[in-house]
DNA sequence: GATCATATTGAGCGTCCGTTCAACTAATTG
DNA sequence: CAATTAGTTGAACGGACGCTCAATATGATC
């Protein structure tokens, strides 16, 4: 019927995936796109259609990693705040030594692209933050339900306060030295929280 | 003695840094800045030698509005805790209808750039952010000495704790339409301090 | 094994990038 | 009022950009 596809789309993605989390949208060229993936430009776009679509499937990637390693935190442990504190130990200090950035790939996009030049870009990744975020309610919701976080909080309060404490510690272990501050600061993140 | 000088410097960087500020620094072009600052390409390269060295004195122009604008804050309330809610207020609230860009322009340098791509601009503006920091620190330091703030408390670690507010809350300001979810966050970051 | 449908290949398109520089302009000096 | 000097101008350089497409390769079908 044809010639036998010789990429494995989800191992490219992934490598597109790491390549824009590291160096961002712009600074990514094709070419440099070409050389990881290991694909010809025709390939590349027969296969993806564009920088831009590519850098989206990039983005759902990162979304869905994000979203499993939420739920095998939230099942590794018996709470709800024992969960998400896993996660934020494990997004922010397992993965500095391995990810391509300390900083979430979401913000980066968000930091680097503007409404005037990519919108649908933008809104993408925009909407990832918002859908992250009301994952974050959700579990919030489960414990203050359980009893676990006092039922005068509000969930979607919570779920935007971790959201900035995540966004905020991210960045700044990007350009911190001091792992201990980070560690100690993912502890004090929750005392406001209970 | 030469051709007359027709442009003013300090309005040119204003320009230059306002548009790096917006767009970044691979997506803001030279031609970009020539129409902007309104200067031929020799002439941009007789003052200012590359786009990275306009790029630095763009961050070093905004650094210094930064600081200016926390001395201002701080003369015009009574206590060191008034100072830097009214300054998190002005830098916050009251700059996203003007300013090019919620987040703060080094924070969006540091999420675009590489250590391998551009290390003197990194390092310059992780630099820059560490001032930032320190000056938190001086002001939190004669918070605690005047008993404003508890004695008990840590000047190091509540200037990184406010830093990480900030830079969380700016780059969470860029997305949301939520005004008021914003300021009221603001309230809220002074309650863990005191 | 000829035909067909689909993938891969990579040269190369038009455009924009950061930067340079020879020609030009204008104020100061002797 | 020439000579000097500093600043401006804008065409154009080499190279990188995102992307296209005709040529080629490969397997399935009859």
């Amino acid at each position: 019927m044809s010639a036998p596809i010789k990429f494995n789309r989800e191992d490219v993605i992934e490598k597109a995936k790491n390549l824009y989390w590291e160096k961002g949208y712009h600074a990514t060229s094709m070419r440099n796109l070409q050389d990881v993936i290991n694909m010809h430009p025709g390939s590349i776009y027969a296969a993806f259609g564009s920088k831009d679509k590519l850098f989206i499937e990039s983005l759902d990637r990162y979304a869905a990693d994000d979203a499993k390693r939420l739920a095998d935190c939230m099942e590794q442990k018996d709470t709800v705040l024992d969960g998400l504190k896993h996660f934020i130990h494990t997004v922010i200090v397992v993965n500095k030594a391995t990810a391509p950035s300390s900083m979430c790939m979401i913000v980066k996009t968000i930091a680097e692209l503007t409404q005037n030049d990519s919108p649908e870009l933008l809104a993408h990744a925009t909407e990832i933050l918002e859908e992250i975020e009301a994952s974050f309610a959700t579990l919030l919701a489960q414990a203050i339900d359980s009893g676990e976080i006092s039922a005068e909080k509000n969930p979607i309060e919570l779920a935007r306060y971790l959201q900035i404490q995540i966004i905020g510690l991210r960045t700044y272990a990007q350009i911190t030295s001091d792992d201990a501050a980070v560690e100690k600061y993912i502890d004090d993140i929750f005392k406001n929280i209970v």
